[in-house]
RNA sequence: GGGCGAAUAGCUCAGCGGUUAGAGCGCCUGCUUUACACGCAGGAAGUCACAGGUUCGAAUCCUGUUUCGCCCACCA
């Protein structure tokens, strides 16, 4: 529809060449700025920024099926006449990021304490220079539209200036603090979590019933100790009571008693608490605040001391007497055997239960007490959920509304501190000589209490997704009131899968209506995951199943792949892909390419491409007739984000009744121009309607 | 323990109150028909998970059941 730069007299080759056509047309795209988007106050903005994904990352199905549809979405509005801005960026990804470096110093010997923060960093950017980027060329070969001109980097000044504003007003709010409170600890990355960076799934364990001696001997009855259940048999070392239900006959009489640690013979009271349940395990309780997050309220009742009995690394510290030094898991084995042999080991059942592992290393987490940096969310929550609850913002597909809801009712402050090196730097400096906690957008020149010039920043970093809470309103400019935040701002569609709907797209909702007092976006769009053809998880360590992206541009071209990202699914629903439905949509572009083909050789050059004034032929009237119903069911699909009937109905109508029927028809020795103009005009119609999908092939 | 999704042709999915239930892939039968064999013409193939109910009419709405999958939750 467009005219390449490529010559229209070379021979075109019977089958569609997609990698000859793309490498060239993207550059064209690209250098002649059609993807720039600009502040024009005649258009109506349609704005999308995109997911980004990390820095050093490389394209999964994932990114292909975010790319395709919001190119679609994109290349749409632009061509009804939107000013269209499809801003693209990438993520630090802190965790992630840290870690891939982290195992390269390991490859060498070293680790990032024997180098120091400062030459971590360093080598942390070098890895970003190397790497950094090449999602962004693999996101071109998809053809993806975006507006390189703007992209951002989570870590750039623009960003990075948006997240110390932010932490500086809801500190001064008083909703960001710090504070010592139970939190996940991941013992291999060595630093703090959210909850929602760790992932429950159930495992065979153990119910080990152990015995705590009486501290003043055996009872009248003979009892000789309390005895109580566990499934961390090692955390003992760090209990400071044992709780009984009140009501409990079995203990009557018990509760201010005294009972003796094991192997360290450490002495811990007895105590009654509500929470304790009758019919589980032995009916005896062992609390420990140190690291269980019921323990740690329970003790909070109860005024108890907490013991930390772990390293960072997850060894057993000097808490544990004998057993200090050993890595936790292997405490508990040789423990139960001391137990054993110590006679307190009344017995040990199976018992599956949920284990917490760490998001990112796959590592058992431990619950530990320590201070870190929070958000009070809560607060913010009420906004977030009248944001949704009132339409400002629409989640589709709808129930998912719901699930934000539930959420967001029950939200918990979020752990935002993290003990790495690679992100954004928490804005604080504590003071060497006096209590003054000074948080400063700007680096400050000393302590804002006292003055004195002996601080020094808080250690930590954010959670990757404080700042990707930010980046709808931080990658326009803001804390800057910049035109382009005021055009563009809030976006249109939020599109991302429906996996981060908590980590991201709640969290953006939660910083905007609270920072901007306005919703970050009108509309979020969830996509489903990619599977394999029997529904399991595509994953790259099982080959035989695994899709890459790219690979498959290369084999069926980056219109097959983004047709078949799109068919056959809809909002918040799986979608599985295999290489015959590939092919399928290969065949599919070929057959674009064939009738465009035969048209150029059948009607003479300069034909018309507008509809002709009077069209006598009644097939040309029933296909007209069809291409105008097409193109308003194209509309009214897109409209409803029903992308793959939008698909279905172009296909449908271009291949079977164009193509298989006006085509055939039209095959005659004694052709008008009225039927040369019928074909231009309805070849070319089909080809702008479809060109959000398959933006290569009806270039 | 709560919540959600899916169940329709061999496979992947449309259809979500109205005539004989559709598509793509696969399968079968013909076709080197002057765009395309990554094609064309034709064909076989479905008690729409199960049981009730609402309705003139149900794959489609309601209730329950079963099977798979997912999410949330502090199950020592």
């Amino acid at each position: 529809m467009t005219t390449t730069p490529s010559s229209p007299r070379e021979p075109l080759s019977k089958v569609y060449e997609a990698p000859a056509v793309e490498e060239r047309l993207y550059r064209w795209w690209e250098e002649s700025g059609f993807f720039r988007a600009k502040v024009n106050p005649d258009r109506k903005p349609f704005t999308i920024i995109m997911p980004p994904p990390n820095v050093t990352g490389q394209l999964h199905l994932g990114h292909a099926m975010t790319a395709a549809i919001e190119d679609a979405l994109t290349r749409y509005h632009r061509m009804k006449g939107f000013e269209a801005l499809w801003l693209p960026g990438t993520d630090h990804a802190g965790i992630a990021t840290q870690m891939v470096v982290e195992r390269e110093l390991a490859k060498e010997g070293s680790s990032r304490h024997d180098i120091g923060r400062e030459a971590f960093i360093k080598r942390v950017w070098e890895w970003v220079g190397t790497y950094g980027g090449i999602i962004e060329d693999q996101l071109r070969r998809l053809g993806a539209s975006c507006d390189w001109s703007r992209k951002t980097f989570t870590l750039d000044e623009g960003p990075s200036l948006a997240v110390r504003t932010t932490f500086k007003r809801l500190y001064d709010k008083g909703l960001i603090y710090r504070g010592e409170r139970i939190t996940n600890w991941c013992v291999t990355c060595r630093t703090a979590l959210s909850d929602l960076e760790v992932d429950h799934a159930e495992e065979p364990g153990a119910l080990y019933k152990i015995c705590y001696a009486f501290e003043d001997g055996p009872l009248p009855d003979g009892r000789t100790g309390l005895v109580v259940a566990t499934t961390r048999p090692e955390t003992l070392f760090g209990d400071t009571a044992v709780a009984v239900h009140p009501d409990d006959p079995r203990y009557a009489g018990l509760v201010g008693k005294r009972v003796l640690l094991p192997v360290t013979g450490r002495s811990i009271p007895v105590i009654a608490d509500e929470a304790v349940a009758l019919d589980f395990g032995t009916g005896a309780l062992k609390i420990t605040p140190g690291h269980d997050p019921n323990d740690f309220e329970t003790g909070e009742r109860h005024h108890l001391p907490i013991v930390n009995i772990l390293n960072p690394d997850g060894t057993l510290n000097e808490q544990a007497g004998p057993f200090a030094g050993q890595e936790r898991l292997a405490a508990r084995v040789a423990l139960v055997a001391r137990l054993e042999a110590d006679g307190l080991l009344e017995g040990v059942t199976e018992h599956p239960h949920s284990v917490g592992h760490c998001q990112r290393s796959g590592d058992i987490v431990e619950p530990i007490v320590s201070a870190q940096w929070f958000v009070a969310v809560s607060p913010l929550a009420e906004r977030a959920l009248a944001a949704v609850r009132d339409g400002r913002t629409r989640i589709v597909p709808e129930r998912f509304e719901k699930v934000y809801a539930n959420w967001m009712e029950n939200i918990r402050d979020w752990c935002i501190s993290r003990q790495l090196w690679w992100g954004h730097r928490i804005p604080v400096w504590y003071c060497a000589d006096c209590d003054h906690v000074t948080v400063s957008i700007e680096d400050p020149a000393g302590c804002e209490g006292c003055g004195s010039a002996y601080i020094t920043q808080d250690e930590d970093v954010l959670d990757t997704w404080f700042s990707s809470g930010l980046w709808p309103h931080s990658t326009l400019g803001w804390p800057a009131q910049t035109a382009d935040l005021d055009y563009f701002y809030p976006s249109t569609v939020m599109e991302t899968g429906y996996d981060i709907l908590f980590f991201w797209v709640a969290r953006m909702i939660l910083m905007t209506t609270y920072m901007i007092g306005e919703v970050p976006f009108q509309t979020v769009y969830l996509h489903g995951l990619v599977r394999t053809r029997d529904g399991r998880k595509m994953s790259k360590s099982d080959p035989t199943t695994a899709i890459d992206p790219l690979e498959s541009i290369a084999d069926y071209g980056a219109d097959a792949l983004r047709l078949a990202l799109i068919l056959g699914t809809g909002p918040g629903q799986d979608l599985r892909l295999y290489p015959e439905k590939l092919e399928a949509c290969r065949r599919f572009a070929n057959k674009i390419w064939n009738a465009g083909r035969y048209i150029l050789m059948t009607i003479p050059p300069g034909t018309p491409i507008t509809p002709p004034q009077e069209v006598r032929s009644e097939l040309a009237q029933w296909l007209l007739h069809g291409l105008d119903q097409t193109v308003r069911n194209v509309q009214g699909s897109l409209s409803a984000y029903r992308l793959s009937e939008v698909i279905d109905a172009l296909r449908g109508f271009f291949w079977g009744e164009f193509c298989d029927w006006y085509l055939e028809m039209d095959k005659k020795p004694e052709r008008s121009p009225e039927d040369n103009q019928v074909l231009a005009y309805a070849y070319t119609t089909l080809l702008k309607v479809l060109h959000p999908y398959v933006p290569f092939v009806t270039e």
